[in-house]
DNA sequence: GAAGTATTTGGCTATATTGCCAAGTGGCCA
DNA sequence: TGGCCACTTGGCAATATAGCCAAATACTTC
């Protein structure tokens, strides 16, 4: 593989490897449903907010979020709600792994 | 967050995690184009075959390609496409990062 | 300006991932 | 059986990631 497409498909992995995270995966999926400042991803995730501000700011420098600072609060929203579309492709690979697993233990 | 939603996510992420990389996105890729064996894909990639062996390992283990083995070589295949659709996802989260950053240079 | 709240950053340790080499496994053919 | 080929596994060192605490920053309010 030439070094140019290395780049490339190491800079689209930064992307996806974003959210190959639990905790980031769920801030998505809250986010999903409007903007939330972090405070209020702290207490729905329980971690130390350095921790959620941490994982925020991987998503943010990977272009998903965006954040918005309105007083002393900092909001964050999703900036590609495409990213959305992971979830059902995830669960349909689950699926058919779990499918499989079972058919391979008959 | 409760440990049943935790591993809800966590198990999600794990799926995403695998393609999180650029050279499991490369093989996911060239796969998408149809089966191929190890050895020609160690060819494209260039790595030794004991790595690509390992990163075709973690996306079989994530449920993303099925192995087969027909003589004494092993011949991967995608066994969920909609991962492909990921890629498109990427490139917009990619493009609007560009955008954003080239107008905040203005 | 002082104190309080919300968030980020620095720093640290624990843990996970990556990629190479070497060794092991299994199939094929002489 | 012996040797070769394709591949996987074990093991190791280098590097990256995660999560906590403490300290710094930024904004608001008094």
């Amino acid at each position: 593989m030439d070094p140019i497409t290395r780049r490339k498909y190491d800079s689209r992995a930064r992307v996806i490897k974003a959210m190959g995270h639990g905790t980031r995966l769920f801030l998505v999926d809250e986010l999903s449903r409007g903007e939330r400042c972090v405070c209020e991803l702290q207490e729905l995730v329980g971690a130390d907010m350095s921790t959620i501000s941490k994982h925020l700011a991987v998503l943010r420098e990977a272009g998903i979020v965006r954040d918005e600072k309105r007083g002393n609060q900092v909001f964050y929203s999703l900036r590609c709600p495409c990213v959305l579309n992971f979830f059902a492709c995830v669960e349909s690979v689950m699926q058919t792994s779990a499918t499989q697993a079972v058919e391979l233990a008959r």
